[in-house]
DNA sequence: TCAGTGATTAGG
DNA sequence: CTAATCACTGAG
């Protein structure tokens, strides 16, 4: 055996503070248009936890955007930016707690807007179940790996405290 | 350094 | 309805 396995609901319904961290190092998971499965580690990912949160969508609230944010770990949250940039964001938490962990990286491919235009990742992805389904899922690598971490990237607007605050993981 | 690009949101 | 904002990227 020694399969790969595909992350559950007890594990994204854990706060975003303990889930983001673990994300790098494991396999971002697609079935891609000829049915071939694409496999991807995710080497970066950012934090965004609750209405308190001055950077996260959801200091506004549930609209019909943040809405997914709201129904518990294990959703897709999808989103356009400038116009222009697909962000790929994994649902955390437990129901009506909004957090999400931004993916910013997967090898090969650094930068959240890219990595999305390089799987063919859109808003229709909104809303995807990680857990059910042979669209879009997580596997645990079977691997340790050490974790780094940082300043969140482009929430200046955020206010002193929640734009300083060391909320992104990536590998080392 | 800075323009592109369009969904989302608050406000009138 | 209007206008501002924006968890980014690539060209110069």
């Amino acid at each position: 055996m020694g399969g790969n396995s595909r992350l559950n609901r007890t594990f994204f319904m854990a706060d975003v503070l303990s889930v983001a961290p673990l994300l790098p190092g494991k396999y971002l998971c697609l079935t891609n248009s000829d049915g071939k499965t694409g496999k991807h580690i995710i080497t970066e990912a950012e934090a965004y936890r609750g209405e308190e949160d001055m950077a996260c969508h959801a200091r506004r609230g549930r609209t019909k955007r943040t809405d997914v944010m709201y129904r518990g770990g294990g959703y897709v949250y999808m989103y356009l930016i400038y116009g222009i940039h697909w962000m790929l964001n994994i649902v955390t938490g437990r129901e009506g707690d909004p957090q999400a962990a931004l993916i910013r990286g997967i090898k090969g491919y650094d930068g959240p807007g890219k990595l999305t235009r390089h799987l063919g990742i859109d808003g229709s992805y909104y809303g995807e179940d990680l857990t059910q389904g042979d669209k879009i899922w997580i596997e645990d690598s079977g691997r340790q790996l050490i974790t780094g971490k940082g300043k969140r990237i482009g929430i200046d607007y955020a206010g002193e405290y929640w734009r300083d605050i060391e909320w992104r993981f990536y590998l080392k």
